[in-house]
DNA sequence: TATGAATGAGAATTCATTCAT
DNA sequence: AATGAATGAATTCTCATTCAT
C-alpha cells in the first residue's frame, strides 16, 4: 500500500498551528550553537521557516525566546530519573552510574545542555529565568543524588560523608562536560584526548565510588 | 557672570607609566563582568582611564588585548605550581590538596577566573586566542596534575588507575566553581548552600584520593 | 502655540520597487563625486534616500556595492558594441571611428566612466574588484577592439602591425578622456581648450588611421 | 683603501638640517604607493625617519605636505626638455620619438608620476595647487610638443593637421602609463601582456607618425 | 496573521592631529 | 626642536526591533 506519490514536502507537515513550539526547537539549537549573544533571531527565523516578524509575535524580544526555551526543556526529565531511583534494586554504585550515564544520555549531550552555559554566562542579565532554572532543574537534580547517596549509606555501602561534597565532585564534571559538548574547541579543553565521554563518566563514578566504599573488605578490584 | 570656566576638561594625559599594564587591568575586570563578546572596547578604554584610540595603540585589537589579559594573569603563576610540586616532601595525597587549594586561591577566586568562563563559553568566537590559552595554560596545568598523580602512582600512594579521569575528576569542580564564584546567581548552581569553597575543595580532594588510595591499609580514617 | 508637530518625520517608508537598483544609481554617482574610498556608505544611503541599514540589506559590503555598480554599468555596453562590430559593412576605418564614438557616448561621457578612473587610482584597495573588471570590461573591449583591428588588415586596408600598439594607442586617449571629463580641473589637464570632446576623438581616430607623415603619394585623403 | 670598518649605519648620514626636504622625499614615496588618501601620516614619518610630530612641525597637514612634494617635484624637468628640441637636428620623427621616451625615463616612470595619479583623483579638493600644477607643468609639456609638431609641419615632414589632435593623442597613453606604472593592478589594464614600457612608446611615436593606411605606394618606408 | 523591508543604535577599528614632556 | 603618547571624529558593518503591506 506504501505506493503513495513521493511527496516533496518534508513528511511532516507543519503540524497545524504550533508555531511557537517550533520557534521554541529552532531557537534552542540555535542559542546551543551560537551562545546567547551571538545567536541572531534571523536564523532561529529561518531554522523555524518563518519569517523575523513571526518570531517577534511570539516573542517579544530576544530575552522572551530564551526564557521560553528554557522553560520549555528542563524539568521533564526529572520524574523519569526519580523513577530510576525509587525502583532501583542493586547496589547504590551501580544506581550512582546508572543515573550519571542516564543523565548525560537525555541530558547532557542534547542541545538542551547549551542552556546551562548560556545561563552561567548570562545569568545575571535574566535573573528571573535563572532563578526558575535553579528551582526547577538544579535543586531537584540535587536532591535525586542526595537521596541515592543516602540510600548508600543506609545500606551500609557507603561511609558516611560529607554528601555536599560528593555531590559536588559527582555533579561538576557532567556539567562541564556538557557545557562544552558541543563547541569543539571548549572541549578539547576538558576532554583532552578523542575521549569517549560515556566511557569518562563510566569511569568517574567508579572511581567516586571506591572513594565512598567502606574500607572493610578490599572492594576496589573494579577499574 | 560666570566668571571662568570651572573646568574646561583636563584633555591629553600623560600619565605614570605602564599604560598597557593599567588597560589589562581594566580589561579583566570588563571582559570579567561582560564576557568577550559583549564587552565593549570603549567600557575597556573608559575603565582604564584613557581613550579609546590609546586601547589601540597598546593592543592591535580585541583579540589581542584579550590575549594580553590571558598572558598576564595566567602564564605566571603555572611556574608556582610547578615549583610546589618539585620541592614537595610529604605524602602526595596532601601534595593534591595543597596544589587545588593553591589553585583557587591565585587563580580560582580571583577575577581571573573569568577568563575560563570565558573560553569555556566563548572559545568560538575566538579561535586564535583559544588555542594559545589551550597551549599554555590548560595543558601545563595538566600536565603538572598529571606529575602529581604520577608520583603518587609511584610512591605506591595511589593505586594504579586511569589518570584522565581523575584529572578530570579533580579539576571539573575547581573549574566550576572558578566560573561561578563571582557571580551570585550562577554561583547559586553549583555551591548550593554558602559554603566555604576552601573547604569544599578540601573534602573534594580528600575524598578522591580516598577513592585512589591503595587498599592494603585501611588507611582511610580521615573524611 | 506651535498647535501640531509639522512632521513628525516620515519614518519606515516601503516605496515603489526596484530598491537595489535606485541604490547602484545612488552609488555611482557618490563613488563618481568622490572615489571608492572616500565615498561614504551613509552618503551612498542618503543619496538613495534609504537608511544605512538598507544599503547593507541588498549589498554585503561596500566591495559589492561597487562591483554591483560596474556590473550595472559597464557590462551591457559590451554586447552593444559587439554587435556593431559584427554588423558593420563600410570601411574599417569608419568603422573604428564609430565604435571610439559609440563608446565615448554611452560610456565615456557618462557618471560611468568615473568607474574606469576609479580603477586606475583605487585598484589597489579592491583587488577582487578589479580583477573582475579587468575580466569582465578591459579585456573583452581590447577583444573587440583587436577584432576590428584584424578585420582591417585581413582586408588590406591596415598594414600589418603591432595590433597591442595601435590598441593603447587608441584606447589610451578615450580613457583619459573619460576619466576627466566630470571634473573641471582634471579636464583641463587633458583637454586643453573647451574642445568639443567628439571632435578630437573623431579627429584622432583619423589620425591614428593615416599617420603624419606627408602624402608624397596621394593615399592619404582623408582629414 | 676601501678597508674601512663597515659603517654600521646608512651611508648618507642625515643631511645635516634638511628636514623638510627629506619629508617630502619620503612623502612623495609613500604618496606614490598609496595614494593620497591611503597614504598615512605615520608612514610618511618613518620613512623620513622622523617622529611623526617632527612631520607637523614642518607641513601643517596632510593636504601641505602634498602641496609641497607637488612644487619640489614638478617643474624642474622642464629646461631639459626645451633644450632637447632647440638643439636637434635630425628628422622630426625621431626628435618626437626622443622626447617621448625621454619624458617617460625622467618623469612618467619615476615616483614622480604618481602625482599625476593623484591629481586627476583628487584635483578638486585642491584646487590652488592643480592650478599650479596645470600651469607649470602640463602647459609648458604641450607647449613643447606644440613646437616639435611645428617644426616638423614646417619641414613639410608633416602633414598640416590639427596639432590638438596630435597632441593628445601623443600625450595620453604616456600619461596613461605613468599613472599606472607603480601600481600593479591598474598597469595590467593599461600594459596587458608584461610589455616593456619603453618598447611601447616607441613602437607608438612610429606608429603616430605614419599612420595605419595600407601603403598603396610605398611612401611609408619607416616601422 | 504573516512577511520581510527598513531602520538606526551600536561596536570595532583607523588615523590625522594635538600636546605634554 | 623633536618625540610619540593620547585623543576622538569618522567609517564600515551588524542586528534587534518595527511596521507597511
Amino acid at each position: 500500500m506504501s505506493t503513495q506519490p513521493p511527496d516533496p514536502k518534508p513528511k511532516r507537515q507543519r503540524r497545524k498551528d504550533d508555531r511557537p513550539g517550533e520557534i521554541v526547537i529552532a531557537a534552542l539549537s540555535v542559542f546551543a550553537e551560537a551562545g546567547f549573544n551571538s545567536a541572531r533571531m534571523e536564523d532561529v527565523a529561518s531554522a523555524a521557516q518563518v519569517s523575523k516578524g513571526t518570531v517577534f509575535r511570539y516573542f517579544a524580544s530576544k530575552n522572551e525566546l530564551f526564557k521560553a526555551v528554557v522553560h520549555a526543556y528542563l524539568g521533564p526529565r526529572l520524574t523519569t530519573w526519580r523513577e530510576l531511583v525509587n525502583t532501583a534494586e542493586g547496589p547504590t554504585s551501580e544506581l550512582l552510574e546508572a543515573l550519571m550515564l542516564q543523565w548525560w544520555r537525555d541530558t547532557g549531550s542534547t542541545p538542551a545542555a547549551a542552556i546551562s552555559r548560556i545561563f552561567i554566562q548570562e545569568a545575571r542579565h535574566i535573573p528571573d529565568v535563572a532563578e526558575y532554572y535553579e528551582q526547577t532543574v538544579i535543586q531537584p537534580g540535587r536532591d535525586i543524588l542526595h537521596s541515592i547517596l543516602e540510600r548508600g549509606v543506609r545500606r551500609k555501602e557507603f561511609r558516611s560523608v560529607d554528601l555536599e561534597t560528593v555531590k559536588n565532585l559527582a555533579m561538576a564534571p557532567l556539567l562541564l562536560l556538557a557545557m562544552t559538548h558541543h563547541d569543539t574547541i571548549a572541549r578539547s579543553m576538558v576532554l583532552p584526548a578523542n575521549q569517549d565521554p560515556e566511557q569518562l563518566i563510566s569511569n568517574m563514578a567508579q572511581l567516586l565510588v571506591s572513594g565512598l566504599h567502606h574500607p572493610t573488605e578490599n572492594n576496589l578490584e573494579n577499574l
